[in-house]
DNA sequence: ACGGACATGTAACGAGTTACATGATTAT
DNA sequence: ATAATCATGTAACTCGTTACATGTCCGT
């Protein structure tokens, strides 16, 4: 029940189509939450019906029409109520943790080789939060001051990342020396 | 595709019935892994139906009958191959950030309430971590020996939730300061 | 008498992934 | 020519949640 509301707050920021929402949430909520371009259309259309989207198409010069979604009054409502219900706590399933976790079956190389690998992911995660983070910094202070609790979100991926890469490279020493 | 190699893991470490299982990811894997018993017993069928699970059925006094599952030949030769396959990084979805984002929708008192909430949760969740902590510290020499890349993730589990511990707290600190 | 632990399941639905499908424009 | 970006979609499947269903034993 939450990619709609997902979707809902995006929307609210600013209106766009379900292509720009794809990239939005890559490019500026993917320290929360992902959703792939079949999900996005899927969740715009059941919104869409159930009156809480308004939808214009807009056609462009010298590329496929848009259908930019924006908030009708009953979306804005939905969402503001939504908001302020405690949320269930996330379920946390991590693959890589069971492979560990199974680590008698894995050589000293191999679990080398499968933390590295993770910890390449996790410095790339990090080094594009720091980036986003830059840029949020550089920004109209007025803007910063109207997102400051969204900014708080961004700040949480940084410091999530970062113990997460300082645990990688301890247990990284650690299997050197085995 | 991961819940079966998680089964696999633990039936690999000690053979189990459903509900054994279900206990067994509440209290031992938790940290990085969470299922419901619908899901178990769903699993286990379609494992055993590929031949990768054996199972034998136990009569129990005073309980119902149990049934016991354990891994196959070919069970233990597909978690071996998996374990040593990269796993796709996990995707993050954290309902409770969205709300953050949506922060503009929300009254000072509310969000720090919605925060306080989330915190009592990661608080309790960190309590049980450090619990079991002590239970494998005090534990046969020779199984932490063995265990020691399972123990690996709990030293993760701990780590990320004093992290978010202490992100919260900064924060309802800010927001006792508007 | 009632609730909690033990033990196993079915059915329906919602969420997420993978594969397939189309078609224009722009840059190499 | 060929790939990348823009733009929208369908179909089939797996995974995860919620609700329902059954029955015993044990403690209070």
């Amino acid at each position: 029940m939450s990619l709609r509301y997902a979707v809902l707050t995006l929307l609210d920021i600013e209106p766009g189509s379900g292509y720009d929402l794809k990239r939005r949430f890559e490019r500026s909520v993917s320290h929360f939450w992902s959703a792939s371009h079949q999900q996005m259309y899927r969740e715009l259309h059941k919104l869409h019906d159930e009156g809480l989207l308004d939808c214009t198409e807009q056609a462009q010069a010298g590329k496929p029409d848009k259908k930019i979604y924006s908030l009708t009054d009953s979306g804005r409502a939905a969402l503001a109520d939504w908001v302020r219900r405690p949320a269930p706590a996330q379920k946390i399933r991590e693959p890589f943790l069971i492979q560990l976790f199974a680590g008698h079956h894995l050589e000293n190389d191999q679990a080398r080789a499968l933390v590295r690998k993770q910890l390449d992911e996790h410095r790339a995660l990090l080094a594009s939060y720091v980036e986003q983070n830059e840029r949020v910094l550089n920004s109209d202070p007025a803007l910063q001051e109207r997102y400051w609790l969204a900014h708080q979100t961004l700040l949480l991926g940084i410091e999530a990342e970062q113990t997460w890469i300082q645990w990688a490279e301890k247990l990284l020493r650690e299997l050197d020396q085995r």
